[in-house]
DNA sequence: GTATTTGCAAAGTGTTTGCAGAATA
DNA sequence: TATTCTGCAAACACTTTGCAAATAC
């Protein structure tokens, strides 16, 4: 039974305020800018509590760098991130969710897992290029 | 203009002979097993630069680690990996492309760019769970 | 002959772990 | 009080880099 702890807090509070996928490290500066002085082996291994309690979502920054964000609601979730902000919206996407039975099926594979990420940019950081 | 070169040919021979996708450290051992003696830094240049030519795909492992995988043909793939042999094979999904669009352009995105990532368990895997 | 590539060893990143003290239930 | 959590520093795993010798063109 996970306990209730000031630097749990604090990390699950500072997440939530983000709609952008942070890396650990960043996260520490953050909260370190905050006035939280929370180590980096307690943001790690909170990351991976939260991310094993599904209430937090990872991606792979594609150098080697796990990112983490906020798990909106209850299920499992796809994302569309901004490249330039860093924004991530949560995407329907069950049109992909069908296509990928699909393929299981075709294949003849057993438990299916799939991962989706869409990349780009934004509305406002487009405008932003004159 | 990149030469042809020994190390470089054995690589690139190697990563065609694979179906899977492996990691940098493994495919240096097996050079090394098979009697090339290529250094790790040298694997890690030529991966790089087959990436940027096209000739290869990458994927993150979800721990940290990379791994590349010979591009059966010339366009942009996305694979159906089996979590327990390593097989990857090379799926059709213009549905995936055709919903990406719909979101980017629902969304106000510009330059869009997609991941998808298919594993699970292939059907002789499966059978050898008894 | 010139520019590129290689191997080596060292340095860099990002992440994980052992342990003793602090905090929670 | 019994267990879990924290910070620190050291350990890790994977990848990148500087440099001099070797190689391709």
């Amino acid at each position: 039974v996970p306990r209730r702890t000031g630097p749990r807090e604090r990390i699950v509070t500072e997440l939530q305020q983000l709609d952008t996928f942070i890396a650990a490290q960043a996260l520490y500066t953050r909260l370190a800018l905050a006035g939280d002085r929370i180590s980096m082996s307690t943001v790690y291994r909170t990351l991976h509590l939260l991310v094993g309690l599904g209430r937090v979502d990872v991606m792979s920054d594609g150098h080697g760098q796990r990112l983490y964000r906020h798990r909106p609601g209850l299920t499992h979730f796809h994302y569309l991130t901004c490249r330039r902000c860093g924004l991530a919206r949560a995407v329907e996407a069950s049109v992909v969710e069908d296509w990928a039975e699909q393929v299981r099926a075709a294949h003849g594979f057993a438990h299916l897992d799939h991962k989706v990420e869409l990349s780009g940019v934004c509305g406002p950081c487009a405008d932003e290029t004159h």
